[in-house]
DNA sequence: GATTTAAAATTGGTTAACCAAACTGGTTTG
DNA sequence: CAAACCAGTTTGGTTAACCAATTTTAAATC
């Protein structure tokens, strides 16, 4: 997901001509979902690339459930076809590094749901700790302090209380280059800091009375100075 | 994300409980962001386990954005502060296997911001490649044969065409997974593929006339009984 | 001829030795 | 005195040898 260093791209484009290659030969030894690939170590002889290469590349297969491997046993052909076998790896092969502004405008869709669903789902934990994060926040901008990761964090709460695992991992995966991001752009001054105590606390008090609307529509303040941020950038 | 088999288990305890320990560190250590970690022969050695698993947990972390490895130089802490540090570190070492309900419930979630944008930012390279799927599609159905994969592919495409990196690399993550579980639970029938057909086809004229309104209204009723499927699991 | 069993080969995973790039400190040089 | 340089050390990355579990093969037994 991120090709920043010169080295490391590199090294990926040896792992995706690798991949291509494994995809190329299910296709040439008509492979079907269930068979087994040839062993790590008749692949790298076969591409003429070190084991260690092969094994990273099949990672990242598994990574994406496409493959399966059994210590001892083989790597295994997921169940999804041929077709999507295909299909999947060829858009991988072609993944580009997500930009900033498609980061923000998934947050906005990722955040606009969790909190409608924490609204909703959300247990007496879930609420404790978004009161934590919360005051942590607001401690340390009352203090004049930056707060973009206490920022972040309240929001990784909600997510937590959405109750959707799926959801909750997406945005712990894009929430570390999203601080980021804001660091170096400097997204969050001061004034937005105390206007941004306000929107969490309400934000907050929609969740703990559970009604999903107005968390929504709370949330949905909270980030139209980002939403245009976004799109000036 | 994908934890199954008991072996991935185990080794994702040990990697997990090597993270803990490297969290506990830069707490202790006081490491702040753009400092080296130790090196990865201190840590397995301080930690007493292999250096593999040391570069397998630092990878986990690269992965999510926490530290950057240098060739020949050294493991650094990326900008992300302190508090986010082990706020994050903390979640994903609590994460939990996404279900079908949340993969569901997230597909649908992306899948209606991406087809607004697509009817949006759709290029015609994008449109004759979801062209190309959905005569894929098609032809399987009229044949009588079972065409997940179609299905699942045309979508991809449309996310592609979204021309947001991020959600189109999260789509990516999920697809697989979800048509394992479609495979899984027979979720596709012969006769909802029959009215996939028309489905498809509308919600691809509405991208073709660059529709956004329209193009999500026809994605959600595409969704409304796979959504009453979901929920009735 | 079918079943059991044991040994040999195969497998992904692990370990340790090795490599080249990069950093470090002191020395030389202008 | 500062800049250039050079050996020695440290670093993440790479390679190859090794391990234990599994699978395969074929021999042994009934």
């Amino acid at each position: 997901m991120k090709l920043e260093i010169y080295t490391k791209n590199e090294h990926q484009a040896i792992q995706n001509e690798i991949i291509g290659k494994i995809r190329d030969l299910i296709n040439y030894k008509n492979l079907e979902p269930g068979d087994k690939l040839p062993s790590e170590r008749m692949l790298s002889d076969k591409f003429e690339v070190s084991r260690n290469n092969v094994r990273e590349a099949i990672r990242k297969l598994e990574f994406y459930g496409l493959v399966k491997s059994m210590p001892q046993s083989g790597t295994f052909i997921e169940d999804i076809g041929v077709t999507a076998m295909n299909g999947i790896i060829e858009d991988i092969l072609r993944l580009e590094d997500p930009d900033f502004k498609s980061l923000v405008e998934t947050r906005i869709l990722l955040e606009l749901k969790t909190v409608r669903l924490a609204a909703t789902r959300r247990t007496d934990e879930d609420l404790k700790q978004m009161k934590e994060t919360l005051d942590a926040y607001k401690t340390k901008v009352l203090n004049g302090e930056d707060a973009v990761q206490e920022d972040l964090l309240f929001h990784l709460a909600i997510a937590k209380a959405s109750g959707n695992s799926t959801i909750n991992t997406l945005m712990l995966m894009i929430t570390p280059e999203i601080i980021m991001n804001f660091e170096k752009f400097h997204v969050c001054d001061k004034n937005q800091a105390m206007l941004g105590i306000e929107e969490h606390t309400e934000i907050y008090k929609a969740i703990k009375a559970q009604n999903p609307q107005k968390a929504k529509q709370k949330m949905k303040k909270h980030f139209s100075s980002l939403y245009q941020y976004c799109y000036n950038i």
